[in-house]
DNA sequence: CAAATAAATGTGCACGCACACAACTACTTA
DNA sequence: TAAGTAGTTGTGTGCGTGCACATTTATTTG
């Protein structure tokens, strides 16, 4: 079960290697004729490079920027940072360094100083999650004009063609939570949708999770019988914000679900436990500590969990195989939507089985 | 950032790289002295082996036997099937052939003889599903006088020491299934467990959900208020297993969830189908065909994805890290419980998607 | 048509490791 | 003490590629 290498084509097609590599890698200087004789016989005996050699014999280095918001400001950016962490190690070998920019999620003009400092170090490819559409537009425009090929995460944004997207599908995830709600509670409920501490007008994904929720309703044809309450709230203001929740559960007692859209819902959780209330079932996103501690509680029911671990991690990969091993990659590689509980969490936070998934 | 080579450390230590690669490798025939003085400089410069360079440098060809059910018989094989299959594509390059041994997974006759043949092909490493305690006794024993390592899947069997097992955790996933039941019945129902088609006194598996699922109420103090019956079913003669269901749904007209242990929530689905009961929940396992057929119908509520392609993934690279990178490996690899509905179930059976898991 | 330039092709080494083989040292034995 | 042997250590080549450099062939120019 030999492998075929460059050495066999070279010598089927009475060339010499280094004519055969020119051809594989685009080189030039290759006559047509040439070219063709050797563009069949790679087919023929259908060749597949070997990447442990490919890798060996190139000592390039890759230079790629990474721009992820700040886990300290915002513990939700943990994961991303540890998968790219991750990848970043696994792909040193190949040559490939990873250079962190971190902004503050909250601050639109740290994100764009972030953005022209990563462009600055002239990398080789660029990571990032496109929090603030308006500031973004300009540096994909500077990047590809300056052919940095760029790779998206956590917000989708295709109009400017990146190379690739990871992430989630926040409106089918909508759908999930949907499900979940009618599984749990078959007489129609009244729900409250809670975006909290971010604008829905500068983050689709938010209002994507909201529709994906609402059209569950309709395309089960129940959507005359469930009430559907949107609430923006904003924590930095406290106080007004407990203000807010304690107007909204008064005012509707009828309330059974409520969905948080971001990270937060352990702040609806923690509000749920100073007032005792325990009638209404919590779902939400991520598996952030606090997020955990009220799962393992019994305050919140689910997570939906949208592998930012996973985002990073494949992001990077993605920008590996495309630069280092001139892999075809797939310009959208949506990440599952885990369904967590308390039961089933171990396998979802425990390090060693982040591996485990294929 | 310069990769520590074998040369540095032989150059560090002033002895030759050959020494180096003794010490590395175990291979013996190095003075106490210069071993301990070698390894202590491993330490010191932290050296990584590259493991193309060493995948590159070896020719060995590594032969491995996988052990598992006809598709054909049982659709639940084909995921291991494919899994072992994608697994061995990658592992080619470093000189492994995988050959498959197939048995009829109701046959216990068919698995000795297929074991039989996969232990005369003399082979490295073998991955098989014990589904036969009884049976497969012999050939750990044997397998260990000659000392080739062996690695479990589906099926957990620690009294052998195995190089590994990878699989579900049977007695966790029962709990999930109960918490799936309580949240979406927080009055006391009835649940029905049902062993389909594999005797509950030679695989251990149905017998751990069983009492997953019990234990999920008795920890939650919940154990007063439900109830649950227990059914072993057999669907070889076909009017009997209807006639089965039939006595206990009649007898048990209280009954408002189904927790099928095996893949075969289908045929409870059908049943239903047939007999018009649409007010009794099913939980099951696996994303076989048949089953997300009744998963889109809206007659199965959830099944418990336990990952089988990747079962058949991890097994055979769990071989290959050991005798191929010599690698540590971990004894025990226990995959994500994933709850699949209607609404998520894409992420967990598009082929592209299984290469985002991490 | 020779010289100069451009295009095409060939050659050989390095990447980091494994492994076979060669060589050296220390210890036995007669 | 020389020969024999076991215990150590050193050397060199191949794995499949990529790439820098050398060489040959075709094309242009004055």
């Amino acid at each position: 079960m030999k492998n075929i290498r460059i050495k066999d084509i070279a010598l089927k097609a009475k060339v010499s290697t280094g004519t055969v590599d020119r051809v594989l890698h685009d080189r030039g200087n290759v006559s047509e004729k040439v070219r063709e004789k050797i563009l069949k016989i790679i087919e023929e005996m259908n060749y597949e490079p070997n990447f442990m050699a490919r890798a060996l014999g190139t000592k390039k280095v890759y230079h790629f920027a990474a721009l992820i918001g700040d886990p300290g400001i915002d513990g939700y950016w943990n994961d991303p940072k540890t998968g790219i962490e991750k990848a970043a190690r696994e792909a040193r070998q190949y040559g490939v360094e990873v250079s962190l920019f971190i902004f503050n999620p909250y601050d639109a003009e740290s994100f764009i100083k972030k953005a022209e400092e990563a462009t600055e170090a002239n990398p080789d490819g660029i990571l990032l999650a496109p929090m603030f559409y308006r500031e973004v537009v300009p540096f994909f425009e500077l990047w590809k004009e300056k052919e940095i090929p760029f790779v998206l995460f956590n917000t989708q944004i295709p109009e400017f063609d990146p190379l690739s997207y990871i992430g989630q599908d926040s409106y089918q995830s909508g759908m999930v939570a949907g499900k979940l709600i009618h599984y749990g509670q078959p007489q129609p409920p009244s729900v409250l949708v809670a975006h909290i501490d971010e604008e829905t007008s500068n983050s689709a994904h938010l209002t994507k999770k909201e529709q994906g929720l609402r059209n569950y309703f309709v395309q089960n044809n129940l959507h005359h019988h469930y009430e559907i309450i949107k609430a923006e709230l904003n924590r930095s203001n406290y106080a007004k914000f407990v203000a807010q929740l304690d107007a909204i559960f008064e005012g509707n007692p009828q309330i059974q679900f409520c969905f948080v859209t971001t990270s937060k819902a352990h702040e609806i959780a923690k509000y749920f436990e100073q007032k005792f209330i325990t009638h209404i079932k919590i779902i939400g996103y991520d598996l952030i500590p606090q997020n955990l501690y009220y799962l393992n509680k019994g305050l919140i029911s689910f997570l939906i969990n949208q592998n930012p671990l996973g985002q990073g991690y494949w992001g990077i990969n993605q920008l590996v195989d495309h630069l280092v091993f001139k892999k075809e990659i797939s310009a959208v590689k949506f990440l599952p939507l885990d369904i967590v509980t308390k039961e089933n969490l171990n396998y979802y936070i425990d390090e060693s089985m982040l591996y485990n998934r294929l």
